[in-house]
DNA sequence: AAAAAAC
C-alpha cells in the first residue's frame, strides 16, 4: 500500500472507496495554499487519522515511523489551531511560544522545522529551530523577535531557557517526536525539566516508532486520555525492501563493502557503522578506493554534519557513512540502497536503518554484512521482523566452513590455552562510567572471581509511582530550570517536580 | 556494547 504523500509515479494508488482530501478537514485556506504549493492533495493514512483528532484538541499517542507523513500529521493541525485561537491575552509577549516540538537529533529538528515553515509560509505565524553545536547568538536574535512555534533538541532549549531568551509559560501544544529515541538515558532528565516548565493546561502529542513498556509509561505520565493512532506496523517496510545478508570474515569487512559498492553500480548509498570511529575509518578507506564518501556522526562538528548531509542530498557524494545518528527520521528521497557495515546492537535499529530506503512507494535494497560473532544479532533481528533474511554469497569474501584463519598468517590470534590470556579480558571496566556515577567499579587488581559489575538499570522518573506526600517543588511554578545538580540529586529534584495530577 | 544531546 502506498503510505506516502508525494505524487510518486512508481507507487500505485490503491483504489480507496472515497479519497480524502486535505480540503476536507476545514483547514485555513492559507494552509491549503501551502499544500498546493508542494503538490499535496491527499493525506496519508496517519494524516487522515491524526489531523481531525488533533483539531479536536485531544492528546495523541501516535505509532508511526518517519516516511509515513507524520510530520505534516501533527504540524498542519497545530498551525490551524494556533491560527484559530488567538494568543492568550495575559501574555506579555507579542509572539509568545505557543507550540513546542522536541526531536532527538539536530538534523531531525532542522527537517521538521523546514516542514513547519513550508506549511505556515502563507500565515502570520512565526517558527524557528533551536539546537546545539552552533552559535547561540543568531538563535537568540530570532527568539527575541518572538516565535509561535519552536522546534528544538532538548539541551539547547534548556540553555536558552537559562539565558531567559525563551519562555515556555504560554505553550499550548507540546509534541514529542521519536519518543522512543528520547527515552534513551540522558534525555530523561532534560525532558522532565522541560515538561515541568510547561503550563498544565495544554495539548500533548507523542510519536514513537516502537512501543515498549517504558514508552507506554511515559505516555501515561503526561498524556491526558490520549487517542491512540497506529499506522503501518514497522515491518510493513519489508514489503518494499529486498533484504540480504552476506557473511564475511572480520578482516574483510571494509573490502566487502567496497566490493558491494563497486559491483552494484549503486548511485547513492548510506552505510551504517556501529561506531563513530568505524564510520570515519570506513569513509576514509572508501575515499582511498576512489569513491566519493563522507562520514556523519556525533563527533563531527555541526558544520561538518550539515555539510555531509547537504552534499549527499545534492548528489555530490555517493556514499554517506553514518552512525545511528542518521538511522531515524532523516528523509532523503529516492535512496535505493542501505548497507549495514555492522549489524546494529538493537534489533529495532535495523528496522530504522533499512527504513531509510524503499521510501515513496519505491523499492529498495538493504544489504548487511556480518561475521561469525554476529550470529546472535542476526537471529534477534530476524525474530523481530518475523522473517528469515536471505543469505547471499559474496564471491571471494564468504569465509569457508573450516575457518578463515589460514589466510592471515601473522595476525592470527593466540591459540586458546590454559592461560586464558585473551585480549578481551581487559577493557570491560574502562567505560563503565556513564550509568554509574561513582559506583561499584572493581579497581583493585584482584577481582577474585567476582562477576563483572552489573550495570544496574537506573530507575527513570516515570517508572516511579507518584508520591503525593512529597512537598511541591517551586520548579513547576517558576519559569526557571533547576540549577545544575549532581546526578543523584537531579533525579530526586525531578520527582519532586512532577505535576500534581 | 554504542550513540545522541548544552556550554
Amino acid at each position: 500500500m502506498s503510505d506516502f504523500e508525494t505524487p510518486s509515479a512508481s507507487g500505485v494508488q490503491p483504489a480507496a472507496p472515497a479519497q480524502v482530501r486535505f480540503s476536507d478537514f476545514g483547514l485555513s485556506p492559507d494552509i491549503l495554499r501551502a499544500l498546493t504549493d508542494q503538490g499535496y492533495e491527499h493525506p496519508t493514512p496517519i494524516q487522515a487519522q491524526a489531523i481531525p483528532v488533533v483539531l479536536q484538541g485531544r492528546d495523541v499517542m501516535g505509532a508511526a515511523q518517519t516516511g509515513t507523513g507524520k510530520t505534516a500529521g501533527f504540524s498542519l493541525p497545530i498551525i490551524q489551531l494556533l491560527l484559530a485561537h488567538a494568543s492568550p491575552s495575559m501574555s506579555p509577549a507579542r509572539h509568545p511560544v505557543r507550540a513546542l516540538i522536541l526531536t532527538p537529533t539536530r538534523e531531525l529538528a532542522v527537517q521538521v522545522a523546514e516542514n513547519v515553515a513550508a506549511y505556515s509560509r502563507h500565515t502570520p505565524l512565526r517558527s524557528t529551530v533551536v539546537y546545539g553545536g552552533v552559535d547561540m547568538k543568531p538563535q537568540t536574535a530570532i527568539l527575541r523577535n518572538g516565535v509561535e512555534i519552536i522546534i528544538a533538541t532538548p539541551g539547547r532549549l534548556l540553555d536558552h531557557i537559562e539565558q531567559k531568551t525563551v519562555s515556555l509559560s504560554q505553550v499550548q501544544m507540546f509534541v514529542m517526536d521519536e519518543a522512543d529515541r528520547m527515552l534513551d538515558m540522558g534525555f530523561l532528565p532534560d525532558l522532565q525539566r522541560i515538561i515541568n516548565l510547561l503550563p498544565k493546561q495544554r495539548q500533548n502529542l507523542m510519536f514513537s516508532a516502537t512501543f515498549s513498556a517504558e514508552i507506554k509509561r511515559l505516555a501515561n505520565s503526561f498524556l491526558n486520555n490520549p487517542v491512540t493512532i497506529e499506522v503501518a506496523r514497522s515491518n510493513a517496510t519489508a514489503d518494499k525492501v529486498t533484504q540480504v545478508v552476506y557473511k564475511v570474515s572480520d578482516e574483510n569487512k571494509r573490502e566487502a563493502v567496497a566490493h558491494i559498492l563497486r559491483s552494484r553500480e549503486l548511485k547513492q548509498v548510506i552505510v551504517f557503522s556501529n561506531t563513530k570511529i568505524g564510520a570515519s575509518r570506513l569513509a576514509r578507506g572508501l575515499e582511498q578506493e576512489g569513491m566519493k564518501a563522507s562520514a556523519i556522526h556525533g563527533d563531527k562538528t555541526q558544520q561538518e554534519r550539515m555539510a555531509a548531509l547537504e552534499s549527499f542530498k545534492r548528489g555530490e557524494i555517493d556514499v554517506l557513512v553514518a552512525t545511528d545518528v542518521a538511522a531515524r527520521g532523516l528523509d532523503i528521497s529516492d535512496l535505493p540502497c542501505v548497507i549495514n557495515y555492522d549489524l546494529p546492537y538493537n534489533a529495532e535499529d535495523y528496522v530504522h536503518r533499512i527504513g531509510r530506503t524503499g521510501r515513496a512507494g519505491a523499492s529498495g535494497d538493504a544489504i548487511s554484512i556480518y561475521t561469525d560473532k554476529d550470529e546472535r544479532l542476526l537471529a534477534d533481528i530476524e525474530k523481530l521482523i518475523k522473517q528469515t533474511i536471505k543469505r547471499g554469497e559474496l564471491q571471494g569474501f564468504t569465509p569457508s566452513a573450516r575457518g578463515s584463519e589460514e589466510r592471515s598468517g601473522e595476525r592470527r590470534p593466540p591459540r586458546r590455552g590454559a592461560e586464558g590470556e585473551r585480549s578481551s579480558e581487559r577493557g570491560s571496566s574502562e567505560r563503565s562510567g556513564s550509568a554509574r556515577p561513582n559506583g561499584d567499579r572493581p579497581d583493585r587488581g584482584d577481582r577474585g572471581g567476582r562477576p563483572l559489575p552489573r550495570r544496574d538499570k537506573v530507575d527513570p522518573w516515570f517508572l516511579k509511582p507518584y508520591e503525593p506526600s512529597r512537598a511541591p517543588s517551586t520548579l513547576a511554578a517558576a519559569d526557571v530550570p533547576a540549577p545544575q545538580a549532581k546526578p543523584k540529586q537531579k533525579i530526586a529534584a525531578l520527582l519532586g517536580g512532577l505535576p500534581k495530577e
